[in-house]
RNA sequence: CGAGGCGUAGCGCAGCCCGGUUAGCGCACUUGACUGGGGGUCAAGGGGUCGGGAGUUCAAAUCUCCCCGCCUCGACCA
């Protein structure tokens, strides 16, 4: 069937660059952990950000841009933050042919070179809050990379808010989390945990770090979105302080927030067979693909007349193509708008034009009906949306059948590796408990989910007191 | 950086051990014909610094040395 793609079951990671490759989503570039994203990968990282940006804008949200590259001395000043992130920066020495008298670091995220602006901004609580967007790219100098999951240079979005108050902050911080939930859930079809990471899995100079978590067909977990309450640490650094509403001076409050196309990884690997690509349909950029079949030349012209009649009114409604090539036959098209995701393929030929019909193809279920043409259109939006949500099934299926709750560390050693999944456990809270995790098992806590899992037990490392399990993964 | 593997046409590879015609195969590409409801067939074509450099030799893709690059696996991370 599928010919240049391996099994999921061989070999899950070959499957996935396969996929990449067959889908001509992106490819490796002669710049060493960087990729080029191609027009198809890129279409569906453009109906990524125009859904983001639109939620972004209806939470009040503003886009700007702040420069690429940061001094990098500021770097510097948020003493977790440049733990974190100065063994991964690139460093600009040399400009114009000269050298130059302060190193310029490549943005590996742009706290620092915002904080140092928002101090010229900020003065009194009326200037408050600040809710920023941009779109950029970042770069973090990775020793290992996978196109789309960990490239050297990717692109993404961060918000950066400054608020008045710690509560604002706070509800900020959980806001856009709920936003990362609702685009995962109901645009990527892709079910996702949410809650906090540990001290040792937060963002360098967070107070605290919000994320959400996918499982990927191999039983993976994906980070998928963070959300950084970042309480006064950048404020301080900077020195962004403000007057409030009775005269007393504060440091500010900071949030920040990120999903990247590390995204498009997450869709692949979410919903894609071993026929190639599949496109949730809400972020298709091509939703259906049309293709007329015919055999002679006369019907060639009769069966292409008769589909552009046919589609003249879909135009602005559907995103469509009509596939009339005539140097390629019937049978290597579906294929190829298989490998390429398209969700719904319609096939229009001499028999279908008699009988007033069409016949309609899922990508996800491989279906065929036969529709007549009249309803055409609607069920073809009908079909979407039962894709759509047969997608997000799907995945939320095979979570479930992979998520286990595991009192005892030596089986939980053993079901990670097989079966694998996500495991509820319970754990002290200690960061060397936290260790034996990653040392053993190579799996780590993924997050501490907010109010569910409640309940008593003993860590299943030392086994002191615990209220609440934490979801423990092999991950990205 | 540690371990393993690989660089020969756009892509995937054979040839290398054991040096010797014009470097070959599949896919892709071009032209034409027949075809056309699940990756068509036939015919004729185009396309190569054999990763780079040096050496050995009458002769190097093949042997020797140096260099470069890439991939897979381990130590960091959205």
């Amino acid at each position: 069937m599928a010919q240049g793609i391996t099994k999921r079951s061989e070999d899950y990671s070959r499957w996935y660059l396969d996929v990449i490759a067959q889908a001509d989503l992106a490819e490796h570039s002669s710049v060493k952990g960087c990729m080029v994203i191609k027009p198809n990968g890129y279409a569906i990282w453009e109906k990524i950000q125009a859904q983001l940006d639109k939620m972004f804008k209806e939470t009040g949200h503003v886009n700007a841009y702040f420069p690429l590259f940061i001094p990098e001395s500021y770097l510097r000043k948020e003493a977790e933050h440049v733990e974190g992130f100065a063994p991964e920066t690139a460093v600009v020495t040399h400009g114009g042919g000269k050298k130059l008298e302060e190193p310029l670091v490549v943005r590996p995220t742009s706290e620092t070179i915002i904080w140092s602006t928002y101090k010229k901004w900020i003065q009194s609580y009326r200037d408050l809050p600040i809710l920023i967007n941009q779109w950029a790219n970042v770069v973090r100098w990775e020793l290992r990379t996978r196109l789309f999951l960990r490239t050297t240079e990717f692109l993404w979005q961060e918000g950066h808010t400054a608020h008045a108050t710690a509560d604002e902050a706070e509800t900020e911080t959980r806001r856009m989390l709920e936003v990362y939930r609702r685009f995962a859930e109901e645009y990527l079809a892709m079910p996702v945990y949410t809650g906090v990471k540990t001290e040792a899995e937060k963002f360098a100079g967070a107070v605290r770090t919000y994320c959400i978590e996918a499982m990927m067909q191999d039983r993976r977990a994906l980070q998928a979105g963070t959300s950084h309450n970042l309480g006064q640490n950048f404020a301080r650094a900077f020195d962004v302080t403000f007057q409030n509403e009775v005269g007393e001076v504060d440091y500010v409050w900071a949030t920040s927030w990120g999903v990247s196309t590390r995204l498009v990884g997450a869709l692949i690997m979410s919903h894609s067979d071993d026929n190639g690509l599949i496109i949730p349909p809400r972020l298709a950029p091509l939703q259906a693909v049309v293709v007329p079949i015919w055999k002679s030349d006369e019907q060639m012209a009769k069966v292409v007349a008769h589909v552009s009649e046919l589609t003249s009114t879909w135009k602005g409604l559907l995103d469509f193509k009509v596939d009339d090539r005539d140097q390629y036959r019937p049978g290597y098209k579906f294929n190829e708008w298989e490998k390429r995701g398209v969700p719904i393929r319609i096939e229009i030929g001499p028999k279908d034009i008699e009988n007033n019909e069409a016949v309609l193809v899922r990508r996800d279920s491989g279906e065929k009906i036969s529709v007549p043409q009249e309803r055409l259109l609607d069920t073809i939006f009908s079909q979407l949306d039962a894709m759509q949500s047969a997608l997000f099934e799907r995945a939320l299926a095979l979570r479930q059948t992979h998520t286990f709750e595991q009192d005892d560390f030596s089986e939980f050693r053993k079901q990670i590796e097989e079966p694998g999944g996500f495991f509820w456990v319970h754990w002290c809270g200690s960061e060397k408990c936290e260790a034996a995790f990653q040392e053993t098992s190579k799996a780590t806590i993924r997050l501490i989910p907010f109010d569910e899992r409640r309940e008593d037990g003993r860590c299943i490392v030392c086994g002191a007191a615990s209220s609440q399990r934490v979801l423990v993964a092999k991950s990205y």
